[in-house]
DNA sequence: CATATAAGTGAATGAATATTCACTTATATT
DNA sequence: AATATAAGTGAATATTCATTCACTTATATG
């Protein structure tokens, strides 16, 4: 038997994720994943079954680093500001550490993959949230409100700064880069908004 | 001479639209456009140049009337409060008169078309905005902060809701549906987030 | 009514797409 | 060293794509 080179397979899933970053999934292509990896395009169908198969598999393991990377340290027993904080925190360091991959799922959340890629690693997260806010609405620190409510002001804002940055200028036209001084200035807000 | 069949033309945009939200820019062509609409591909070709060019002026044409929608009623000098109330009043409005096309934008932001898309409408749009946050943070009615976390405590929660609604899911798994007690409950969230 | 003119068409073109196939190559095991 | 087996290939296929073209049809205006 032959061994699959792990380098080259390794090397299709940045190439796909970054091509598909680069020109929407609209502008991806099969043979142009191969061109752009040197390798065949009979080769990626050893891979992946198929094109969606290839998309699919490579979302939900990104998906699933980025939920590895966000429980992380996290107790849903945590006091609303300890918890959210480390939240944030997690968030923001999968987003340093893997630039590009929220414009990654950006794309997907617009497509037809969604739901697939969403029901693939959502499931534990949402549990651990869900207790999260729960333990915390149930101690009183925060007023009642449906899940819904919570989320936006808890995150919505971490993400569209994200956003920012990722478009790297702000509709004032002025170049912005996210820094960790904006970040935990926009937190405070959000804390100021949720604790009672 | 011949007229333009303007109901056609109208019922290529709501189509085009349609088919774009459904399958995304990646599932969307010309042939199946034809097709939806019971006309003859080269019929497109008279109404636009090309495919760049149908999308791009039908982007154009609802972000004008997102933009109109949303400066409606809306003075740059009115108070944090006030201001910040007709325009969540405005832009869900937009979301409910024009469901669907907030998901339509999310398809553009997404893709090669964004630039475009973006400056062709946003121009004003943007100076009035500034405007209003720069008169309500000189008034001392806000901390000082960047435009960015202003737009992200401000906004981005609104959007995050509308995206709830249109998933017509939440997180928590149970269905649901925006209402005006979940979107002013935020409202006021958000308010107390910004107050000095 | 006649006709000029733009609207609208169905079938074609060539390029790009996803996928397959007959084939070669490398290597783990014997 | 021999060989079985999976990895990997380049060229082909069939489909879909955007776009064009020679043509017909409707109608506003003289």
């Amino acid at each position: 038997m032959r061994k699959r080179d792990t380098d080259k397979e390794d090397l299709v899933k940045q190439t796909a994720i970054k091509l598909i970053v680069k020109n929407g999934l609209e502008g991806f292509s099969m043979n142009k994943l191969a061109k752009a990896c040197n390798i065949s395009v009979a080769t990626l169908y050893i891979y992946y079954k198929d094109r969606d198969d290839l998309i699919l598999n490579i979302a939900m393991e990104s998906g699933k680093l980025m939920s590895d990377t966000i429980i992380k340290d996290f107790d849903p027993e945590l006091s609303l500001e300890e918890g959210l904080r480390q939240q944030w925190k997690n968030r923001y360091k999968f987003m340093t550490d893997h630039p590009g991959l929220n414009l990654f799922f950006d794309q997907l959340r617009s497509s037809s993959y969604q739901e697939e890629f969403l029901s693939g690693f959502l499931k534990e997260f949402k549990l651990v949230m869900g207790k999260f806010m729960q333990n915390v609405m149930e101690r009183g620190e925060i007023e009642e409100m449906t899940f819904e409510t919570y989320w936006a002001i808890a995150f919505a804002p971490l993400y569209a700064l994200a956003r920012f940055d990722n478009e790297g200028k702000s509709l004032s036209g002025k170049p912005y880069q996210m820094t960790d001084k904006v970040l935990w200035k926009t937190f405070n807000l959000v804390i100021k908004a949720l604790k009672k």
